[in-house]
DNA sequence: TATATTTGCTTTAACGTTTAAGCAAATATA
DNA sequence: TATATTTGCTTAAACGTTAAAGCAAATATA
C-alpha cells in the first residue's frame, strides 16, 4: 500500500475537531492558542507524519524562503567555499538556496535571473560573469524589491551591497613582496579591465610599480580571460620578449598554473629566474611543483557576510538598497614559486 | 517610484476583458484558445512585464518543477561535474535544481531530505554520505511517491534507479595495469567496506590478485575515510612494513595525494620503487609531480543519465521504482606515477 | 433545415496555507 | 454586580494559478 495522499493541516484539524486555522497557529506557537491544544496538535502532526507544504505557505505569506545564488562556476574552490558558507548561515534561519551557474556567459546569467525570479526567491546573491557589462537584468531584480547582494565580481553602478576583498591593495602587497625578493621587472597577466576587480588589480599593480620606481613597460601588462590555456599563451608571449621579466603576477590561479607549466617546460627556474604569483589560493597551488604563491580571498568569510547581509534585509519592511561595500583584507600565502630565501631585512 | 505590486494573470485578464482562466490557457498555448487571443495575451504580458508565479502554479498543479540534489560535497570535481550536467539536462525541461551537501554526515543527509521534501521537490537525485547505513530517510522519500535516483554511492536495498561506474571491474583493470608494469606486491588503501562502491573496489582488488596469483597479504589491505590526511597515515603505515609493497592502489584521489606527499617526502621513486594509482581523476592528479594515474568516472555522463532517468518518471502517472542499474565502464588514465615505460608486449 | 460537433471562451472551485476579523466564554477590574 | 479585558478559538477570505465543467456561438454534418 502506498500512502499517496499527503497529510495536511485539515487532517490534523478534523482529528482534533478544531479549525485548520487553529492548527496552523498551534504549529507556529501562536500566543492565542492554549498549551494543551498546541501539544495535542503537535502530537497528531507527528502521528500522521505531517510535512508542511512549503508552496502553500510561501504563496500565502509571499515569502518563498529560497535564496538564489549565481556564480560563474561551482568547480572553483573559491566559489564552492563561498556557497558552502552561504548555505550554512541561511539554513540555520530556515532558508534554502538555489545554486545556478552562469559559466561566465552573459546570456546564461540573464536566464538564471529569470528562473530565480520565476521561482520567487526572496533574495539573490551573485558574482557576475566575465562577459557581463549590461546590467539591466540586475536592475530588474532591484526594481522588484528583491534584495541583491554581490560578491567578488560586483559593480558599483548597481548601488547594492557588495562583499569582496581589497583587490587594489592585494596587488600592492604582491608587488611589495616581489620587490622584497629582489625582482626588478615585474609583469602582470591580468583579467579584463572592464571587470572591476581585475581593473583594480591592474591599477594596484601599476601604482605599486610607480611607488617602487620600477619601469612601467606596456609589454609587461597583458589582459586575458585567465583560463589555464590563456595563462600558457600569455606566459609564452612574455618569454618571447627580448627583455624578459624576472617576475610574473597572474590575476588568477588557473592562468598561473598554465604559466607554471610553460615555465617548467622551458626549464626556467622558479623563483630565481622568474618568480611567479597567482591569485585565489586554489588548493592545487600548494600541490604543484613548485608550489605557487597566491592570494587567499577569505571565501568562507565572504560567504558568511553575504548571507548575513541578506538576512538583515529580511527583517525590513521595504527594501531600499544602496552601495554598501564590505571589503576584506586579502592574505598573501608565500610559497616556493616566489620565495628566494635570500637574506632580507625584516622590516 | 517603485513597482511593488507584481502583475498577475488577472491584470492581463482585466486589460483584455477576458477571464483569468483564458489568460492562463493562452500562455500555455491551449488548443481551445484562438491565435488572436493568444497573441494579444502574450503582448500584454510582455508590456506589463508579467512573471508567472511559480509558487501558485506549483501549488495548484502539484508539481514544483524543482529537483533536489544531495551530494557529500560540491568542491570535488566529480560531484560538481555531475551537478553541472544534471542542471543542464533538467533546465532544458523547465526544472530547477536545489543543491544540498551532506558533508559526509548522516545527520545532515537526513536534514537535507527533510528540507527537500518540505520544499516539495518533484524528485531527488542523491549520492550517499560515507556515514549512511540506515536508509529510513530514503524510504520516506519513496513512500511519498517521489522519484529517487542514486548515483555513485548507492544502495541496492533501496530498490531504486542507480547510475555509477563498474567499481569491481575498475579494480581489475587497475591491478592488471600494475601487473603489466611488473608489480608483484600490490597494496590497496580502500574506503570503508560498508559503502557498496568501496566494497566492490576491494572485492575487485582481491579477486584480481587471485587471478594473477599474487599474494593476498592482510597487511596490504587497509580501510580508511580516504581524506588526504588518512592517505598520508595509511601510506606511512605501509612504508613501516618489513616487506614494503611495490605498488599502492588508493580508492580516492585525495588520499592518493596524501600518499604521494609521503612518498615524495621519503624520496621514494615513483613509479619504479612504488607505483601509485588513484581513483576519480580529479584535475590535480595531472598537476602534481609525478602526475597520478587515476580512474575517470565519466561524471558528465553520470549526471546526464541521472537527470534523464528522473525525467522519464515525470511522464508516468504513478511512480513505481525498482532496482535499475546503469553501469558505465570506467577509464584508466595512465600517468607518470605508475608508468614505468618498460618494454611491454602489446597484448 | 435541423441536429451534431467544434470552437472559444466563462464560471467555479480547488491547491494548503496564513491572516484579519469576529465572537463567546473566562477572567479581571471597578 | 456591571463592565472591560483577555483567552481561545472560529469563520472567511486570500495568495496566483490551473483544471473541470459548462455554455453560447460558429461551423460541420445529414
Amino acid at each position: 500500500m502506498k500512502t499517496k495522499k499527503k497529510t495536511t493541516i485539515k487532517d490534523i484539524a478534523s482529528v482534533l475537531n478544531i479549525s485548520a486555522a487553529a492548527v496552523s497557529k498551534a504549529l507556529h506557537d501562536d500566543a492565542r492558542i492554549s498549551e494543551k491544544t498546541k501539544k495535542a496538535v503537535k502530537q497528531v502532526a507527528k502521528n500522521l507524519n505531517y510535512q508542511p507544504n512549503h508552496l502553500a505557505s510561501a504563496l500565502r505569506s509571499g515569502k518563498s524562503k529560497l535564496v538564489g545564488v549565481i556564480v560563474p562556476r561551482t568547480n572553483s574552490n573559491f566559489f564552492s567555499s563561498v556557497i558552502e558558507n552561504i548555505e550554512e548561515v541561511l539554513n540555520k534561519k530556515g532558508y534554502n538556496i538555489i545554486i545556478t551557474q552562469s559559466n561566465e556567459s552573459f546570456k546564461k546569467e540573464c536566464d538564471n535571473i529569470d528562473t530565480l525570479l520565476y521561482t520567487q526567491v526572496d533574495g539573490i546573491i551573485a558574482s557576475m560573469a566575465n562577459e557581463t557589462i549590461d546590467l539591466e537584468h540586475y536592475e530588474k531584480v532591484k526594481s522588484k524589491g528583491i534584495p541583491l547582494i554581490l560578491f567578488d565580481r560586483g559593480e558599483n553602478d548597481l548601488n547594492v551591497d557588495y562583499i569582496g576583498i581589497d583587490d587594489y591593495n592585494s596587488s600592492q602587497i604582491i608587488v611589495k613582496h616581489l620587490v622584497d625578493e629582489g625582482c626588478k621587472r615585474i609583469a602582470h597577466i591580468g583579467g579584463f579591465k572592464h571587470t572591476r576587480i581585475f581593473n583594480n588589480r591592474i591599477r594596484g599593480y601599476v601604482d605599486a610599480l610607480k611607488k617602487y620606481n620600477l619601469p612601467l613597460d606596456d609589454e609587461l601588462l597583458l589582459e586575458s580571460s585567465l583560463t589555464k590555456e590563456e595563462g600558457r599563451k600569455k606566459m609564452q608571449q612574455l618569454l618571447n620578449l627580448k627583455n624578459r621579466p624576472d617576475a610574473v603576477y597572474v590575476a588568477g590561479d588557473y592562468a598561473a598554473l598554465g604559466a607554471l607549466q610553460v615555465l617548467n617546460e622551458n626549464n626556467i627556474n622558479m623563483p630565481n629566474e622568474i618568480a611567479l604569483v597567482g591569485f585565489g589560493n586554489e588548493p592545487f597551488t600548494e600541490m604543484v611543483t613548485p608550489s605557487i604563491t597566491s592570494v587567499h580571498q577569505h571565501s568562507a568569510d565572504i560567504g558568511k557576510l553575504a548571507a548575513e547581509t541578506f538576512l538583515r534585509y529580511t527583517k525590513e519592511k521595504t527594501i531600499n538598497q544602496s552601495l554598501k561595500k564590505q571589503i576584506l583584507k586579502a592574505e598573501l600565502i608565500i610559497r616556493t614559486s616566489s620565495n628566494k630565501k635570500i637574506l632580507k631585512t625584516n622590516v
